[in-house]
DNA sequence: CGCGTCCTTGAACCGCGTCAAGCCAGGTGG
DNA sequence: CCACCTGGCTTGACGCGGTTCAAGGACGCG
């Protein structure tokens, strides 16, 4: 794998940097990874060996459940966290793998431990972002256990424009087929084609070609408004 | 509501007592407060004033999704923090309710604050005892999405036996009833009771009036082992 | 042009949620 | 001490939603 110096990771999202003063960076952030779509990033079961975070690129995050089908757990993109579920463990709980061709950094155990000793507030904003991830997983577990199909879809739309947004045409900005949307929302392919058959007919979202565009937001926040009253935002 | 002193507090499990001295327990935690069998402790959607964590008692957390059903996120007892997900945010996106009479320390946010920015060491144990939980919440997740009622079922009991623990007489340790399972499982009280049924039948467990004896855990165990390969301990 | 991959649609099946009725135990009051 | 009531538990019947199976279509790529 190609490693190249992380001081010219200038996204100002990124949680690291962030947190962290230009020298931090110089010191702590040594790799930088460039990975291919479709490339495991993670592969749960295999030794943590520390914390990785995405420069620029798209990722899924899932487990690996019954006969190989997937659950994805959350989508990350430009200046996430990958791999924190590790840390305190000894193997990866998680599979991350790339959706688009993607920079990935990575910080090793050693230095990261370093750096919670040393910089209190870092160890605080991270303390911060588990509470937020915990709070959003909390909230999407009631919604997989409580949703029908057509709501479950309809919250897996959102969820995608909300991690990757939308392009000028109002498409989703990420790639992505039938499959990860079933795994997301927990259901399967065929159900997933349904809904967004409907969602065509009720003029809420418009199917070009493999992507697809959102006509009406509201209308599908209304789907599912019965189970969030507000949308939670990060 | 009465207060006492709580230096009083000599759970050794606490996690706030666990992590910080003496003389730091008698400066900063002051509240302790009794709660009575099925009384609010946290309401969802009121103002968050501090965290709490439980001296003594058995609490459930959950969410209260559409038409008010109920669904369950996790147990805790002795030492287990509760609000902790309030911690960021404006309101509290949970409710809390007692399962017995419990005993539960309070601290408010002023407070909280100095002691992350004082005690370091603090605030890395708190990002720790997150990150534990997220992952155990991933792996909720994917079980409701995945498993049946009967995995479902079988996973809520050895939940609730590696929350509460078993008596002399092997019953789990904690008062519930179907629907507590039910609203855990993500499924009805008939689905509860049909399972518990066949259970029964098959020698899994021994039902004796209200309470729940195990009789055979690794049989319990081997109904979800395809979900989960090893059981994930605290 | 042929092939593979992903998407779509239809049809059949069945797990599970829902409704309804009955049961059991504990509590209360006459 | 017994009759009644109430809340939780149990059981059966039924029907819907959703999964599964199967076949065909659309599209991109070599």
């Amino acid at each position: 794998m190609v490693t190249i110096d992380c001081k010219s990771c200038t996204n100002i999202h990124c949680f690291i940097h962030k947190n962290l003063s230009p020298e931090w960076i110089k010191n702590y952030v040594k790799f930088q990874i460039p990975f291919k779509q479709g490339q495991n990033i993670i592969v749960e079961g295999s030794p943590v060996l520390g914390i990785y975070f995405i420069q620029s690129g798209k990722v899924k995050v899932f487990f690996t459940g019954i006969n190989g089908k997937h659950q994805i757990v959350r989508f990350a993109n430009d200046g996430h966290l990958l791999g924190h579920r590790g840390i305190g463990n000894d193997v990866y709980p998680i599979s991350a793998v790339a959706m688009e061709d993607s920079t990935i950094c990575f910080i090793d155990n050693e230095t990261l431990n370093e750096m919670f000793l040393s910089n209190p507030k870092f160890t605080f904003d991270m303390m911060m972002f588990y509470s937020r991830e915990l709070r959003k997983m909390e909230n999407r577990m009631k919604n997989i256990a409580q949703m029908n199909v057509r709501e479950k879809v309809a919250d897996t739309l959102l969820l995608l424009v909300e991690n990757f947004g939308m392009n000028s045409e109002s498409e989703i900005d990420v790639s992505f087929n039938r499959e990860d949307i079933a795994n997301t929302a927990g259901t399967n392919v065929e159900q997933v084609t349904r809904q967004l058959s409907d969602f065509t007919t009720e003029g809420l979202i418009v199917k070009q070609g493999k992507k697809i565009a959102i006509a009406n937001m509201d209308g599908l926040r209304k789907i599912i408004s019965q189970h969030n009253p507000q949308i939670i935002t990060q």
